[in-house]
This record gives C-alpha cells, structure tokens and sequence, in this order.
RNA sequence: GGGGCGUUAGCUCAGUUGGUUAGAGCAGGGGACUCAUAAUCCCUUGGUCGUCGGUUCAAGUCCGACACGCCCUACCA
C-alpha cells in the first residue's frame, strides 16, 4: 500500500486559533508552499493542505473570556488565518478545519481502528493539568508560588487537580517497532540533530498516553461513550488522513495521495509528529509519513515579540512592507530550513537590494534593454558558441538537477545559494564579453551573448518560480516564455527561439528605499 | 544529573573518508567600466580554525579534558 509515485502530499502543521496569525506560521506556510510549487512544476500530482486545528480547552476559555461560544471564536480567528494564507498567496489545495465534517468522520474513524486493535483502554488520571499546555504533570513537576497559585516548574504554566476517568493509548508498546521503524527511515525525521532527540526521547521509554477528557464537550465524541471528547491530539493528527480522503481507504483520493510524503511542522511539536502519530498510524494500520520536517523558530533580533512592547508585526504588515516575493525570497535565502534564524531590517534589506534587485533584477534589465535597443526588441540570434557561452550555459543547465536535490531535502537556502552563483557568474560573464562593445566591432557576437544571458535568465526565473511567484511571472512575461507547460521544469531545457517578439523591458525588482520606508 | 549540538575572517556561514599557501557572501579599502535598478566587474585588507593536552610523517578535520552558548531529557544509574 503506497501512494502513487507521480504524487505528493504535503502538510503545515494544523493552526491552533486560539490568537492571530504571527510570523512563525507565515514562515512555515511559505516553505511548504515553496516546496509544493516546486513539485507541481517538476510535474507532481500536488496535494497541498494547511489549516486549523479548533477543539480543546483552550479555546473554550478563551471563548469564554471573549463572552463568545467555542465556535464562533474558532470560525473568526479560522478566517484569519486562512486571509493569511490568501494574503500570501500560498497555493494550498485545502484549508482544512477540525470542525469539518469529514474530519469528525476521519477522526473517529482513526479512534476505532485503535481500539479493534487492543490499544485503547479506560482506566482513571489523576494529576496536575495545565490547561495550557494540555498536558498533565506529576506532583514534583509543579511549585506553589508565592501567589499561592501551583504552577508548572517546567514551562510556568498554571495547574490544577485532576481527577478523571479517561482512555489511554498503549504508546508503551509501540516503543520497539518505532525505534526499528527509525532505524531503517533515517530519513524519516529531519533535521538530523532534532530527528535524534526523538529518538533519544523513545529509548528512554514510553508511557500510555491519556488520550480523551470528559472535564469538557468541545471536541470529537469518542465513539460508543458520549462522554468524553477526544484529547486534541489524536483529533489534529489526524487531519492529515481526513485530507487524503479518509476514512475512505478505497476512495481515489485515499490510493493517490496517503501516505503523506511530507509533514513540515515547528520544532515545538516534533515529538506529536514523530513518535505519537506514527504510533497512532501503526495501531490503525495504516501506511506512515515519508518525512517529517522540522524546522527553527525565526527570532526578531533574538528579542522575542510581543505586545507589550509594541514589537509585533503581522505577516500582513511584513508583507506590505517589504513584498510579498521578497519576504518569501528572505525567509528561505537567510535561514538554513530547520535551524532557527533570527531577522532585523537591515538584512532584509540587504537581500532585497542585493541579491534580488542587483544580482538578479539588474542582469535581466542590462541584458534585455541592449535587446530592445539594439536588436529589434526580439530574442537575438546565436552564432556558434564559444567556451565562455558553453560554460555559462551549463552551469545553468545543472541548476535544475542541484536544485531537485536540494528541495527533496527542503534545503531551500542551498538551491537558492546555488542558484545565485550562477547569477553572480553571469554578471561576470556580462561584464567580460562587454556587448556593448561588440554592438559596434562585431554585432552577431553581441547577439550571441545577448542571447546566452537572456537564456540564463529564463532558466533561473523558471526555478525561481517556486520562491518568487509574482517576479518570476514578470520575468517570464518579459521573455515571452508561453504560460502553462513552457514554464514547467519539464521545458526547462527548451531554449528560447531566436526572432521572438519580446515586450518592453521593464524592472521587476524594485530597490528598497529608505525615505520611502519612513515617511 | 544524563545526553545532543554548536564554538572557523567585523557579520552570516561552507569546509567530503585527516594531506600542499583554511574558503564564500556581505561589510571595509583600491581600481575599472558605462549595457543596466548609483547597478556590474576586477583587485584587496581581515582568521593562533574556543582553550589545553594527545594520536599521527601530517589535524579545523580523529581522541580526551575544560570553558562558554543553545537544545532535549531528567533527579535513575
């Protein structure tokens, strides 16, 4: 049982919208967005799925404290994030919401399959629960304070005494067969350092997992006892079969597209995605994950925002700021995906001006302007080419190749750092062939290099297209290269046609100015 | 307490299985050019590769301590 292999399923982690979108979920979005238009162009069947993961405790008391119900809360702060989504212009084939009626089908589903299979039983919790943190600690994990209020030592959250009656999952059992499964899927978790702390996590032992609540109703029934709603966490997880069509194993949907091929998610929940969920899919016999993808947090400086400070900037307002390309551009160029990075203004700014506007921007306006003014404005003519058009060209040419590597692996700041040093190559090439001579000494020769740097170009902007969607329909607008299949990978070695009509040459990366950003 | 990761030019980082003068980008300095978004190109100043010790003909690259920093996990060896 595998997905077809023309397929590729890839995920957000699900929101929790108990508060507003921040930068952290416009980052994480915009890699898997990187990643799902890079797959669609290099002629995947693309299954792009992000959204919000609504039930659980915390959102009642939010409700509450808002004077709202649990759903309301839920649909309003859903839409935020969804107009995220749409404010970025992520290509996501589904929001999808916990509250969905699909998912409830999908999510009790999953529930069943566990219990036929022996790995759901009722016993009794007692401990001290934080609400927040949904997780329940032992006593020497709390401390009274001096507010007389018992927090969590661990993450300073408040606790309070639980008593209930609640289902466990036999996690304990799972411990052998997901440390072989590891063993023989080193690729399963990444990055690599974080991949090991799971590991390290389960070697130590794993205990039974409560798994439903009956201290309150907002969530997913658990089949055959009303009582209890399912613990968030087995309901979010499973948004990921719900997408792919479950329960229906049969459906058309459910056969092309499960198992997911990957999960990018933040460092703070790899231990639900790699122990939990993979565990849950064994139980229920279903097929894992291909990948679960880690990545960092993005710090503002290394200060952390927040309200008080009047620090916060919405994804919105660093979008409008800066640009949607260019904030898409920084976030993958900057920070190694699955290291935490850290962004100020002048960095951003730095790449704004001179990878996009000046490295790139300025090779397709100084090689394109010479085309409008000295070859009729249509795609110049070849002559036979020399070692330096050989080389410039190849080097191009492998970019495609590197770059498939680099993305099977979410190395987005390598494909885009070899991609740069080929434009950087170029601008050299550029400036050693000195065209703008031969317009004069020798015209055919001119033509050639025109042409070798405009087809360098348009390779580039085609691989770009995953990273800077808007430019690149610019760029490739201005080199006449066709919409639709000429703008796939599978065309990327199908140069442009000499005598094409080309339209006028026009910037397509803007320079950041400082006066403007401050008036 | 146990474990993991990191510590390389002003900044951000690359450095394969140990092997000639340790690299890139940005920043800084000098020059060139004029096709171009004051862009681009060339040259160039910066490093006792955290500290100490060891293995080796040879270590940034392996081993052992130690010092910082980050992370995971815990009072059980």
């Amino acid at each position: 049982m595998t997905s077809d292999e023309n397929s590729f399923y890839i995920t957000t982690a699900i929101s929790y919208p108990n508060g507003t979108p921040h930068i952290g979920h416009a980052y994480e979005v915009v890699a898997t967005d990187a990643m799902a238009r890079f797959k669609r162009l290099d002629g995947y069947d693309v299954f792009f799925m992000t959204g919000t993961d609504e039930h659980g405790q915390k959102m009642m008391q939010t409700a509450e404290k808002e004077g709202i119900t649990p759903a309301q809360l839920a649909q309003r702060n859903s839409d935020a994030f969804q107009a995220m989504n749409d404010e970025l212009g992520t290509s996501y084939d589904r929001f999808i919401r916990t509250t969905d009626a699909d998912h409830h089908a999908a999510a009790q589903e999953l529930w069943r399959r566990m219990e036929a299979n022996g790995d759901i039983y009722l016993d009794k919790y007692a401990g001290w629960y934080s609400v927040r943190d949904e997780a329940f600690y032992t006593e020497d994990q709390t401390e009274v304070r001096e507010d007389g209020v018992r927090y969590s030592t661990e993450t300073d959250t408040e606790v309070t005494w639980t008593e209930e009656e609640s289902y466990f999952f036999r996690l304990s059992k799972y411990q052998d067969k997901l440390l072989s499964f590891y063993a023989e899927n080193p690729e399963f978790g990444a990055p690599r350092s974080r991949f090991n702390e799971v590991i390290r996590f389960v070697e130590g032992g794993l205990n039974d997992l409560s798994i439903s609540r009956t201290t309150f109703d907002w969530g997913i029934p658990v089949p055959g006892n009303e009582k209890h709603v399912m613990y968030v966490w087995v309901d979010a997880l499973t948004n990921y079969l719900t997408g792919a069509g479950f329960p229906d194993v049969e459906s058309e949907s459910f056969k092309k597209y499960w198992p997911a091929d990957v999960h990018v998610i933040g460092k703070d929940i790899s231990r639900f995605h790699a122990i939990y969920w993979p565990a849950f899919l064994m139980s229920a016999k279903l097929p894992l994950p291909r990948r679960v993808m880690i990545h960092g947090f993005l710090h503002n400086n290394g200060v952390k925002m927040s309200k008080s400070l009047g620090n916060t900037v919405s994804p919105d307002d660093f979008a409008n700021r800066y640009g949607l390309d260019q904030i898409r551009y920084f976030f993958l160029r900057e920070v190694p995906f699955g290291a935490d990075g850290s962004y100020n203004h002048e960095t951003i700014v730095a790449r704004i001006n001179g990878d996009l506007a000046n490295n790139f921007g300025n090779l397709a306006q100084r090689s394109l302007s010479m085309v409008a003014k000295n070859c009729g404005g249509v795609v110049p003519t070849p002559q036979e080419l020399t070692e330096d058009d050989r080389e410039i060209l190849d080097a191009a040419a492998g970019l495609l190749d590197s770059n498939r590597a680099a993305y099977e692996r979410q190395e987005f700041s390598r494909g885009l750092e070899s991609i740069w040093q080929v434009l950087g190559d170029t601008n050299a090439y550029f400036a050693e062939q000195e065209p703008w001579k031969l317009k004069k000494t020798d015209p055919q020769r001119m033509e050639t290099v025109l042409y070798v740097t405009i087809e360098v170009v348009r390779q580039v902007a085609l691989l770009l297209q995953p990273v800077l969607p808007q430019a690149t329909t610019a760029m490739l607008d201005l080199l006449a290269v066709g919409e639709g299949s000429a703008r796939s990978f599978e065309n990327y070695t199908k140069a442009l046609q000499p005598g094409t009509q080309l339209p006028a040459p026009a910037p397509v990366f803007p320079r950041y100015e400082e006066e403007k950003a401050n008036a």
